[in-house]
Order: C-alpha cells, then sequence, then structure tokens
DNA sequence: AAATTCACTTGTTTTTTGCAAGTAAATTTT
DNA sequence: AAAATTTACTTGCAAAAAACAAGTGAATTT
C-alpha cells in the first residue's frame, strides 16, 4: 500500500482518476475546468506521472491534432473499488452536497457500480455514473 | 471525495491511519520507528490534524504518564474497506513484497477481512491482520 | 539524583505548490 | 492566406509545506 501511497499521496492524482472514471474527462481542457483548480504545471505533472506509471495512456486525437486523450489503463479503471468506497466514506462522514439517496443505493449495489463503470470504460461510453445512477431500479 | 481528499491527500495520513489498523499501532513512537521514515514535526502535525477530523482519538495511558494512545473512532475505523480496496491494488499491480498468497486469500474475503478488523477494533485485541513482513513496500 | 524515555516543539534548509505569464503547433475565422 | 483563437503545455518566481537537526519538559527507570 506504501506503493499506492508514493502515487496517490498528493492531492491531485486522484481526483484526476475519479475524474476520469466518473465524468469521463479526456483532456487537458476539461481536467482544467473540472471544477477543483489545479494549476496547469500541476496537472501536465500529475498526468505524467500517472502515464510513467502506467495508469493512464495517451492517444491522439483524430479529429482535432491539439488535442491529446486521456485514458485510463486497466490498471486504472482496477482503481474503482477503492475510488467508490472513498466516495461512500465520504457520503456517510462528511457533508458532500451530494444527494443522500443516491449515495445509499450505490451503497447497496457495488458490484453493479462496479461493473457498469468498467463496461463503460470498456466500450467508450462517456455517459458519466453519478449523475444518471438508480435508473434502472 | 473531494472531502475525503483534502484530509488523505498527503504522503502520511493514510499511513498512520493503516498502521493503527493493521499494526494495531498505538504510540508516537511505534509510528516513528514502523519504517517510513516520517519526520517527528510532520508526525505531531498529521495525528492532531486526523484527531480534529474525528478519525482518532487519544487516551492516557494508565501504566505510562509518558505515553499517549492513540486509538481510530467509528469514522476512522469505516475506512477499513478503503484500505483494503487499496491494499489489494497495491498487491495486484505492485510489487508489494507481501506474501500472494496471503493477499489471494484477502480478496476472496473481503468480507471477513473487514469483520475481523473492525472486531479487533471494537475488542481492542492487538493482533496485527498482516504478519508483519520484512522491508516491505 | 542522574540518566533515559517519550511526546512532542523549534529553528533551518530543501522541496513542492500555486500563480501569472508565455510558447508552439493546430485549427478556425475573416 | 493572414490573423485570431484554441489547446496543451512550459517557465519563472513567490509562498507554503516537508525534511532535517536539535532541543524541551514531564514521567519513568536506574
Amino acid at each position: 500500500m506504501s506503493v499506492s501511497l508514493d502515487m496517490f499521496g498528493d492531492r491531485w492524482s486522484l481526483l484526476i482518476v475519479r475524474d476520469m472514471m466518473v465524468r469521463a474527462n479526456k483532456t487537458f481542457k476539461e481536467f482544467l475546468s473540472s471544477g477543483e483548480g489545479i494549476a496547469t504545471n500541476v496537472l501536465a505533472d500529475r498526468l505524467r506521472r500517472l502515464e510513467d506509471s502506467g495508469i493512464l495512456m495517451t492517444e491522439p486525437d483524430l479529429e482535432d491534432g491539439r488535442r491529446v486523450h486521456y485514458r485510463l489503463t486497466e490498471k486504472g479503471i482496477d482503481l474503482a473499488p477503492v475510488l467508490l468506497e472513498m466516495l461512500l466514506w465520504g457520503a456517510k462522514h462528511e457533508d458532500t452536497g451530494a444527494p443522500c439517496a443516491v449515495m445509499v443505493e450505490m451503497a447497496k449495489n457495488r458490484e453493479w457500480v462496479l461493473a457498469e463503470t468498467r463496461r463503460r470504460w470498456a466500450e467508450r461510453d462517456p455517459t458519466p455514473i453519478l449523475p444518471k445512477f438508480g435508473a434502472g431500479k
């Protein structure tokens, strides 16, 4: 676990992974404008380190040569259980502002949430997990 | 989750919680000598912040007035699922040095591990969940 | 009563972060 | 086709945090 903490023992790395996972962020600009206020130099540095450690990879955008697509690797998407447990912990113990009913549903359906997260990643389905939850039940 | 990351977005806080949970660390000195090399000023600061945010509490050692016992709160022990998933992720994707068979067992028995962790916390049973393995990592 | 242990605190140096501005290549607009 | 704009960064600098080294005081051991 110390290994994980060498990688994630900072304020931004896990937030980046979370934004890729639940908000389907792909570009540098999307990360910048997803509201947490990360500095451009730090974002560039974290993306580089996450890539170096095999958690994400880059691919060019074929429609716009300025853009770079960041995408989670298998190792990256495997962080979903960690992120989910963190999300649930935060919802239980802190005031997250997230709708409580949604979180209760997620807590009851961990396996479904994880399977769905992985499916969307595999199929490059950009629908975000969070807003759209509970529809199937 | 951003809330959680304000708290845990640093190299040491989660490591402290982990050491309390799986190694049953209680005193300042135990944290110092549990091998990660945290500085005394940083350790003092993190313990204070973890206490301020209700993740741990302190109680005096009745047998030795110099010592302070740090103990996880309910909110703190509720981090067990997060830590467990991190541990499992690290074991799968990084070279942790932890005996592989042990991790496979843990992955298969998440619920048991969590129940046992909580039981030991509740009963103040200091038996560590994980045996100490060497230089670790 | 002297030495030692324990849980810290207090400087000081080094590293990391945050902020503002800038750059180069690709695309869009005129 | 020239100019303006967008995108993904880099660079330089001040401020905050961390690592390092040393010290303090109360409690305990010798």
